[in-house]
DNA sequence: CACGTTTAAGTTGTGCACAATTGAACTGCG
DNA sequence: CGCAGTTCAATTGTGCACAACTTAAACGTG
């Protein structure tokens, strides 16, 4: 019998983003690492350093997000907070010691996830490009009243 | 210059599956619903009424999650919850009038949320099933020591 | 029948997500 | 300079998501 949401990719979506989470939720238990903070990591073991919006705009999350996020990994000692001299209104977060030592504690989370998604590679650039293409057009400004529907939008 | 999450798929659909529930907000706002509230409505107006055990496989949701969300449908009038009398453990969940006659002014919402994805018939139903299939192959007990590591796992 | 086990649902506590608000620091322009 | 307007970040409040625990009903086996 066909189920109310087997049709729905915004479903698909929603079920598929929990059941990777999940996969990982084992090896970053191990790590004290939540998933988003395991990608603020990701990003910070990249760039060493970088201002908390940058952070938020690499996440596509907003400071009310990241903010208590990034307390929470300081607090762990895996990052710092420090205003900048020449703007202060802007934080630069920082890896410190400990936090780039976990990287290596980390190095086979990404093996593990791909090999339980069970895709060999031209798939796994088929779907990524497929599902960051999608979420471009989603995203865009005014994207619920573009699309198949050319009819005059309500921007006078 | 590409940044450090950009060839991560787990990423792509956590931030595909925000994108998606960002663009229907506006819409389920007009109708006092948050997306996974939208989610449950769904599933009720397919199936009138249906055991909280089964509503929660059918969002894959845990009852620490459905709980409290189906108390603030019903605090809304949307939907009763009545134990069964034939078994005091389950507890049925029914759509109301009111939960019925909402369904009406939700009727354009998948037609916004497909037009803005931009996605032919085609396309939708690749990516569809694709997502789905990358859900199970996650999802399935052991995902994480399968794929292609066919070294003995730790089943003795 | 009694007793351990399983099953359905709910509760508690932590940590995201995000809207709305606040506040401080920078900018631009007369 | 003065000050409206913008930008960066944090806070507050609501609602998921999920682990761990609790409660209560049904079941199974001796």
């Amino acid at each position: 019998m066909p189920e109310p949401l087997d049709d729905k990719l915004c479903f698909a979506l929603y079920a598929a983003s929990r059941a990777v989470t999940q996969l990982q939720r084992p090896m970053l238990d191990e790590l004290g690492l939540t998933y988003p903070q395991y990608l603020v990591m990701v990003v910070l073991w990249e760039k060493r350093s970088l201002p908390v919006k940058d952070l938020a705009a690499a996440l596509q999350l907003d400071y009310g997000t990241v903010s208590p996020l990034l307390k929470r990994l300081e607090a762990a000692g895996l990052l710092r907070r420090e205003r900048r001299a020449d703007d202060e209104r802007s934080v630069l977060v920082a890896l410190t010691d400990g936090g780039a030592a976990l990287r290596a504690r980390a190095e086979d989370v990404p093996g593990a996830v791909l090999c339980a998604m069970d895709l060999d590679d031209d798939e796994y650039h088929a779907l990524l490009r497929a599902v960051q293409k999608l979420t471009e057009s989603v995203s865009a400004p005014g994207a619920a009243s573009r699309g198949r529907t050319p009819a005059a939008a309500a921007t006078p």
